[in-house]
DNA sequence: TTTATATATCGCAATATTACGATAATAAAT
DNA sequence: ATTTATTATCGTAATATTGCGATATATAAA
């Protein structure tokens, strides 16, 4: 026991339900922020910004590409990390599908 | 370590993340949606349709209400569960307005 | 080639979350 | 008053997340 039993839930549920988790930390709410206030390809004064460890950053920063949320382009020994619009786009109208088909019952 | 570093952020971050982390499980969503799909106040059917132990549903449904996305209203020994809906718009807008400010930057 | 800088990964400790059995609390029914 | 049904809480085991030091990797600069 501990483990989410997610086989028993669907797999729209399973997938908006772990978007909201990589969503679930403030650390990443402010990186996103961050790097969408910058009008250059900024890396990682984001390590500098936010007052986290390299590694735990590198590591925030992987959960957030692997949903597609942002991407890192190479930049010589630099790494640019970006806004992934489309992404974020489709993340948003995913969540506004969800608010907006549930629906006020009673009481 | 271990902890997450609340202090180092705002609470405007905090409070974000907060709602995203309640919203981060398939059996919280699959509640609200249940919830929202019934015509009368319904309540422990919830443990029926979905597949977890009444303790288990009973603490999901404690954290929909702490942050008011829910309200129960005790009805003779059965409790009713309901879509707080103005809390549902503001938790909805909450996210849009996270969502909108952040513009596209790079790459 | 060596050095310096930037980023990623590994491994681990601290803490949080998930799930549920056992049990308490509450209220209707008998 | 006792029984039954519904929900909440407690305690605990299993697992997940967070954070970071140490280290690996990669590229630019010297």
């Amino acid at each position: 026991m501990g483990i989410t039993k997610s086989q028993i839930f669907s797999s729209k549920q399973n997938q908006l339900a772990s978007i909201f988790k990589v969503l679930a930390h403030p650390g990443r709410i402010a990186i996103l922020q961050y790097i969408s206030r910058q009008e250059a390809c900024i890396c990682n004064d984001i390590v500098e910004e936010i007052g986290l460890a390299q590694p735990t950053i590198s590591q925030h920063l992987k959960e957030l590409k692997n949903i597609g949320l942002i991407h890192g382009e190479i930049e010589g020994k630099k790494v640019c990390y970006c806004i992934n619009l489309a992404t974020w786009k489709e993340v948003q109208e995913l969540m506004n599908s969800f608010f907006n088909t549930t629906k006020f019952n009673c009481c």
